[in-house]
DNA sequence: AAAGTAACTGAACGCGCGTTCAGTTCAAGC
DNA sequence: GCTTGAACTGAACGCGCGTTCAGTTACTTT
């Protein structure tokens, strides 16, 4: 039979993540079918399972992979002198970050209970390795006695909750730009926890 | 054929709600059969349908009958002098209201995907009203002169989204009782507005 | 030109889906 | 005790699901 162009091109793999990632964050992942992910890339569906073992090992390698250049984009991040320095970076990186990637931060945060008992616990501890981040920084903040909470881990939750909440109401050519979102958001996190 | 104790009670319209709602905040919509939710209340899956039109439906009334539930036990709160007051009536109402009812609460944020527009549309429309009485109280209290907001839209979805939050992590039993996590999100949220 | 190989097709598997509906059961009203 | 009607069953409808796999294609290597 004949073949379309574009075939043995080798960049079947990321095109199949990405189709994934897109019908998975519009439809959800129950109601996406191997089928529709195949139409989208443009192949028939057996020719997915040459990319993944399965359904469910595709939904947890976007999540993984979501947290891990989460992580990793964090750790990459300059990090300046003084909690409060470090609070405003934080919040300013976290807020970016997650605006550059609704789709992945949306799956990350709504199919966690399509996981299987191992793939959650290994998406739970990325999120709480995050988490500490940004613990660290409260904490630190406290001992220079420039911040103060009144739970550590709940200003932790608080803040995240605050600053990812963005996400669900954040639109390109809204009332607001990404920049004066950042700075709102920044202060608003900075008076939670400032003496 | 022999029927079982408790047929023809009259209660199994509301046993239908509660059991769509145990399972879909438990494993979603989509992962959701009506054969699944008919074998929790102890009928055929046939029965469902005299006493709602369709699946979709049955998701919309739930989600609507929580938001509803959650304007009119606002609406019913006692409303203290003073926007100071006013916002930590709202923030203890608030957790307190959503802790009582995960399950709602959980499908409420997480289902809004499976709503036709139509249905869509009257859902967003109450979660617009009830932020609005948040955004009411910050409005009055900068008028009053003692909140200070760098932008009334925005903090009233931080706060909303803040104290939303902590359904995600609170569970009964743990470090904190509700009261007290109450108290130290109410002054989050205090903080967060202060002048 | 022949052989090898990675990429992909297309059909098939058993199964469960949402929904419909003719028929059955049971309690209440007369 | 007969009739009524609400509550419910159980079978059926066509369809799409995740996954497998023998076979086919197109390109590379020799």
């Amino acid at each position: 039979m004949a073949r379309k162009q574009g075939s043995h091109s080798g960049i079947t793999g990321p095109k199949v993540r990405a189709a994934a990632l897109r019908l998975f964050a519009r439809d959800g992942y129950a109601a996406v079918s191997m089928r529709a992910i195949a139409a989208e890339v443009g192949v028939q569906a057996g020719a997915l399972y040459l990319y993944t073992p399965d359904k469910q090992t595709l939904l947890f390698e976007l999540m993984k992979g979501h947290l891990e250049e989460l992580l990793a984009a964090w750790a990459a991040e300059p990090k300046p002198e003084g909690a409060a320095a470090r609070l405003e970076a934080f919040a300013r990186f976290h807020i970016r970050f997650h605006l550059a990637r609704p789709e992945a931060v949306f799956l990350a945060y709504m199919e966690l209970r399509n996981l299987a008992p191992a793939n959650f616990a290994a998406i739970e501890a990325l999120r709480r390795a995050y988490e500490d981040e940004l613990a660290a920084i409260l904490r630190d903040g406290v001992a220079e006695g420039v911040f103060s909470v009144p739970d550590l881990r709940l200003a932790t939750m608080a803040i995240i909750a605050m600053l990812t909440g963005v996400n669900t109401w954040y639109r390109e050519g809204g009332r607001l730009d990404r920049a004066a979102v950042e700075a709102i958001y920044c202060d608003m996190a900075r008076r939670m926890v400032a003496c």
